[in-house]
DNA sequence: TGTACGGATTCCACCGGCGGGAAGGTCAAG
DNA sequence: CTTGACCTTCCCGCCGGTGGAATCCGTACA
């Protein structure tokens, strides 16, 4: 199978999936004329690389599941800490932000957003003295 | 003053100061011997920018920040609209994650995470059929 | 047979926002 | 005179690809 059916079946471009080939994630064969030849298990694999990235895995981290996938040996508590790490990752990730938007909500809410100068926003960025909560 | 003391007063790195100079955000003047004198006015430009990058805004948006502030004709409402949609984008940002975190943390909450190789984990990410979600 | 076209190949450059480190210049203290 | 703390420029690398150029391959159609 060729490459442009290959993103099709897996949701990936043709340039991720050359790109993921480069970091050798796949390995797909290749034909007389130089193409690459994709069977049904590398289609496989990479759909469960895109399932995995649009998880928000590293690549890293996809390299360790797709090893741990393909080891029927492995211990499903490896997997379980690969995610929770990645859980753990995001729960601060949402924190900062949510960090982030409080004191950025507060300050757009102070803006009168008219045609003069004042500018609670631009005042803050000038002298970040406290965070805006004291009364 | 040089470059070190400006990096313990804005809270930048020596070489993220270079590289503001480099991409033209600030534009230090230059003594005798070649090295970086900057001014009061570049040190307060570099805690905007500090505190501008700390709450998320890119360096594009930055650059315009920094151009109203400079602008004192400058309308609110154009300060308050590049706020806004930096706001917007943290929101999206947010909902994704918390997304992320709904399915990731359901997969994990299913998976025993011992030493037995079945795991949900995987078998989501091999077949990603539904959310998860249905009974 | 020519040729037009869709798809494939390679390689190089670029994105943001720096950090690391090499190779060297400058200056005051000891 | 040397040491050490600075400073300079320069290029490479990170992540996870994306875009584009130049070049093949194979088929369909005139």
């Amino acid at each position: 199978m060729r490459i442009g059916r290959v993103a099709d079946k897996s949701g990936l471009s043709a340039k991720t999936i050359r790109y993921y080939e480069h970091i050798g994630l796949v390995r797909p064969a290749r034909d007389m004329n130089g193409y690459r030849d994709f069977v049904e298990t590398d289609v496989h694999k990479l759909r469960f690389l895109a399932r995995a990235r649009s998880l928000g895995f590293s690549i890293k981290e996809c390299r360790m599941l797709l090893s741990l996938y393909e080891d029927h040996e492995r211990a499903s508590a490896d997997v379980k800490e690969v995610a929770q790490r990645h859980l753990r990752r995001i729960d601060r990730k949402i924190a900062e932000l949510d960090g982030l938007r409080g004191t950025l909500g507060r300050l757009v809410a102070l803006c009168h957003g008219d045609e003069r100068p004042e500018c609670p926003i631009l005042e803050d960025l000038a002298s970040p003295e406290a965070d805006g909560d004291a009364p």
